[in-house]
DNA sequence: ACGATAATGATAATTATTCTCAATAAAGAG
DNA sequence: CTCTTTATTGAGAATAATTATCATTATCGT
């Protein structure tokens, strides 16, 4: 059977994983969706109207295993359910970061000052993996505040 | 009666919440622990030494109402508990992120880069405040990886 | 000291996530 | 293409963190 996502699949491959409908019926859902933080949940609601006997559980072990194979990324905004979107170095999604509200739960991606976080980021990233003999993969950065909407009632 | 932490017990009673012992209690217990990234459960165990009537649920609700104050920041690291500490606002604990293991869930604070890091992160802080309208109250910087240890053993 | 009521403790309820295990399907061998 | 091995899956039960309920308690202005 042929799928999309060659890069996903040699890689498996490679790991002895299979490449099952179901992992890259959940990869190409977020593929597909990369302006989203979609959780577990609404992964298995889209993958469910694609394929119904795909089950709850797979999609989080698809989930883990893609999350550990570092095509995607987990992300927690404080809600109690985490999210999901593809990282950077899968090279599906543009340099991005969070900002978050902690009042309604809004999410707004933003790309601006990229290109100088971007550099000090890669240093960062470059001399911490020294000093603590530590071998990065990604980050994570939010800015947790009060959206205007939330700052308007009150 | 009397506790500690009056730059707290002043915005608790200008807002017109009540200082109880069990706010006292956990927000002692963040405060003498800055290095360890305390879950909600061992707040509650530390604070059950303390005073063994005080409840889960109500460690629970401080640790939220310390957290929409400011005081304290959540912080998830992927192990499926939330862990708290004083935030930098607080000025009590230093500018510091976080490397998290993603194999063994071990966590270092390192507080290198901070001068350089300190200086973009509050222009950005600054400028997407304005662009967004958002109210930003602090912020998390995770990188995720594989530690030392994790990697030797493969 | 008193009274209004915010906060609490105990416990039940909820909810996201993980585990179990028999059944299924991917991939290499023939 | 068929067979075999075994990684993966689906369904549902189990687990664990967090939240809700509600009668009781303790704070704080008077």
């Amino acid at each position: 059977m042929r799928y999309g996502h060659p890069w996903v699949c040699r890689r498996m491959m490679a790991e002895g994983m299979r490449i099952t409908q179901t992992r890259m019926v959940v990869l190409d859902i977020l593929a597909r969706n990369p302006k989203r933080h979609l959780s577990a949940e609404e992964v298995f609601l889209m993958a469910h109207e694609i394929n119904p006997s795909i089950g709850f559980a797979t999609v989080y072990r698809t989930l883990d295993l893609l999350t550990r194979m570092g095509i995607i990324q987990k992300l927690e905004f404080g809600d109690g359910r985490a999210r999901y979107e593809l990282t950077e170095a899968s090279k599906k999604v543009p340099h991005h970061h969070h900002l978050v509200c902690t009042e309604c739960g809004k999410v707004i991606d933003y790309t601006d000052f990229t290109d100088e976080e971007k550099e000090l980021l890669t240093k960062v990233e470059r001399e911490l993996s020294e000093k603590y003999n530590f071998k990065i993969k990604n980050h994570i950065i939010q800015f947790c505040g009060i959206c205007n909407h939330c700052n308007e009632r009150r």
